[in-house]
DNA sequence: AGCTGAAAAGCACGGTCGTTCTATTCCCTC
DNA sequence: GAGGGAATAGAACGACCGTGCTTTTCAGCT
């Protein structure tokens, strides 16, 4: 089969297609039964497909959560970090990328909230490329916190002798436990706690709340 | 069979202990594999036991899942509430609790760390009793903290204007992701991160580290 | 020591898991 | 429109799941 070396296009073959389409729902699925619960045949069934030709995509459960993680991970692009290098480098992106977060939490990107943090917990007593997968993100997720604190720092719009690795640790708390709060406890008032911390944490006014559509 | 009434003792049946040392086993083999991950096979193996004789202790999996969630709620009493509330009421007994949650993390009471941030990642998304007790102690353990701000707050050792179910929330946060960091990250220092900015955050000084035994 | 009910084991069931193999259907190219 | 390879479906496997039923072992009383 000859193809065009197409980067950069969308063009895809079916199967690729129809792999996204399993992924995007993997991904879904994922952080409702957790990525260890996530099934075969119940995936088979949420894309409508037999548990043989899904199957086929992958050859492995372990490459399917693989190429899950892969999947989840460039939603997170597209729906926190992408949006949050949208706002002017300083506090104000530093504060888009909690926003971001928080935003696609409350919006249910994922009905299961957080596709890592839910990820995290199920696999984290784990060993493997599957746990090593989570914790990268993980790892990547808080150094881009950290990188944004310390641009904030560097523009003199954060105490100079402010510690980015610990405000970073300290926002990614925040941030999950709003994730938290709001899954386990259906409480959508942990976002203004969240929002409210973080605020006082970066020494800024509460911003307003934004008008709801 | 005649029975003393035996309350506040510990003398048991033969299957009140065997009971308990199910469920003591249940309880750490859960923050490992997860509540829901919890097998009736695996445990059995873990306490040398049948399947069917540890199965009728408690007549269905739902049971046993609720059965673990009231034994590891009696090992947060014994392991956090009761040494916080040793200290003497006020700001010394709020940290006395967040030290006494981490400790208990350290010292690995349970092999996978909190066993109900761990179940309430893996329920959180679910409905049912087992869902509903997790949540409830959740709330409890909120309220506990809460309860603690407030009495510090009372005695003049924190701002007056302080909201301690804020504060509640932001202090759980931080424990909670130190827990996760250890987990997932195999990161120690997430402790002193959170002892940190606890300390900060209650505007007192970094304690000293007490010394190991 | 012997009786008796409690506790545990043995065994089997229908169902679902991940996985494999073979057969069928589909899309694309000539 | 026919041929061919990619994509999907069908059927089956051994293993393990939660759950009943029956039998054996054991602990506590007289």
């Amino acid at each position: 089969m000859l193809r065009s070396v197409a980067v950069e296009t969308d063009e895809q073959t079916k199967g690729e297609r129809t792999r996204t389409a399993i992924l995007d729902q993997a991904a879904r699925l994922a952080t409702v039964d957790g990525l260890e619960g996530l099934t075969i045949g119940h995936l088979a069934v949420a894309t409508d497909m037999s548990k043989s030709g899904l199957y086929a995509h992958f050859g492995s459960k372990q490459e399917l959560q693989l190429a899950t993680i892969d999947a989840a991970r460039a939603t997170f692009v597209n729906e926190v970090l992408r949006p949050a290098l949208r706002a002017p480098k300083g506090i104000e992106r530093l504060l888009a990328a909690c926003d971001a977060y928080l935003s696609h939490i409350e919006r249910r990107v994922f009905p299961g909230g957080c596709f890592f943090s839910a990820a995290a917990a199920d696999v984290g007593t784990r060993h493997g490329p599957v746990r090593d997968a989570i914790a990268t993100q993980q790892r990547e997720w808080l150094m881009v916190l950290e990188r944004l604190a310390r641009e904030a720092i560097e523009l003199d719009e954060l105490n100079a002798d402010a510690d980015p690795a610990q405000l970073a640790f300290e926002l990614k708390a925040l941030l999950v436990a709003a994730n938290n709060a709001f899954i386990l406890l259906d409480d959508p008032t942990a976002f203004a706690r969240a929002r409210h911390a973080i605020s006082e944490r970066l020494q800024t006014p509460t911003p307003q709340l934004p008008a709801s559509p």
